[in-house]
DNA sequence: ATGGTTGATGCTCAA
């Protein structure tokens, strides 16, 4: 079962790639961030044309998330259940294949003197109340999306980032809080050393330089993270004209009984 | 000290 996340910057702008992606990588779950659209302006057609079922959580101009699935979506929720946090569309949930998948798009939080940054963390702290309502540390949840968090040193390519609402010691403590549900980073054993990156500013070269952050993530429960057999982020999508600033990210559990793509097997 | 770019919107904000 392939799980994919990937944050597109506005869906309309980004169509082509992702009608693309869905063909070359065929995911069986993709979960997206930053859809800057309304339901209504979703393009649902041609994405159901390519065999994917659709649960969007649309908004305008800001945010917005959705889960494509080739099985179809049951136990669909929206929202983190809050009235002031839920002016943003940040998380949608669905069951597919079993697998208790959600998409979230985590606050940036501007800087730390921003309001922005205390709703970001007041939007965190309720995730990890959505995870205690909904779900047992027992269940296969796999949470997918943009934490807009570097958890570590080496998931940042300077130094700089360290000091930013992005990595700073409160946000990676309300990460680690999140986790503490029950939650694993599936992707890093793969890459035990770092230097793996999912967002390059688009500013400054930030690509070229390579100048990147890993904030992208799936975290999953252990029933999960143990079949987890391979993890890539795919760099060639940040490339070239109309690129999102963000790279996809794929996820291969060995759950449903497919064949394991091969461009995924990495040793641990 | 606040550049550099992209996207949606509508002459600015968010990332």
């Amino acid at each position: 079962m392939l799980l994919c996340s990937w944050n597109v910057n506005s869906i309309r702008a980004r169509e082509e790639r992702a009608l693309a992606f869905l063909k070359r990588s065929a995911p069986d779950v993709l979960c997206l961030q930053e859809l800057k659209v309304v339901e209504e302006k979703f393009p649902l057609e041609k994405i159901q044309a390519l065999g994917y079922h659709a649960v969007i959580h649309g908004q305008k101009t800001y945010n917005g998330v959705a889960i494509l699935s080739k099985s179809e979506p049951s136990d669909v929720f929206y929202g983190v259940g809050d009235e002031e946090l839920d002016a943003h569309s940040r998380l949608c949930g669905a069951t597919i294949d079993g697998v208790h998948v959600m998409s979230a798009y985590f606050p940036n939080g501007g800087d730390a003197t921003s309001p922005k940054y205390r709703f970001k963390l007041k939007w965190m702290a309720r995730l990890r109340e959505v995870l205690d309502e909904r779900f047992k540390p027992s269940d296969p949840v796999a949470l997918l999306g943009d934490y807009n968090v570097a958890p570590f040193d080496d998931d940042m390519a300077l130094d700089s980032f360290r000091r930013t609402v992005l990595a700073n010691d409160e946000v990676r403590a309300a990460l680690t809080h999140i986790r503490e549900f029950g939650l694993v980073d599936v992707v890093r054993p793969f890459f035990p050393h770092g230097q793996l990156y999912s967002w390059w500013d688009y500013r400054a070269l930030g690509f070229e330089r390579n100048h990147g952050l890993r904030i992208d993530h799936v975290y999953t429960t252990e029933i999960l993270a143990a079949r987890c057999v391979g993890a890539q982020v795919d760099r060639k999508e940040r490339e070239g004209r109309g690129a999102s600033d963000h790279a996809p990210l794929l996820v291969e559990l060995d759950i449903l009984g497919g064949a394991v793509r091969p461009s995924l097997q990495i040793s641990k």
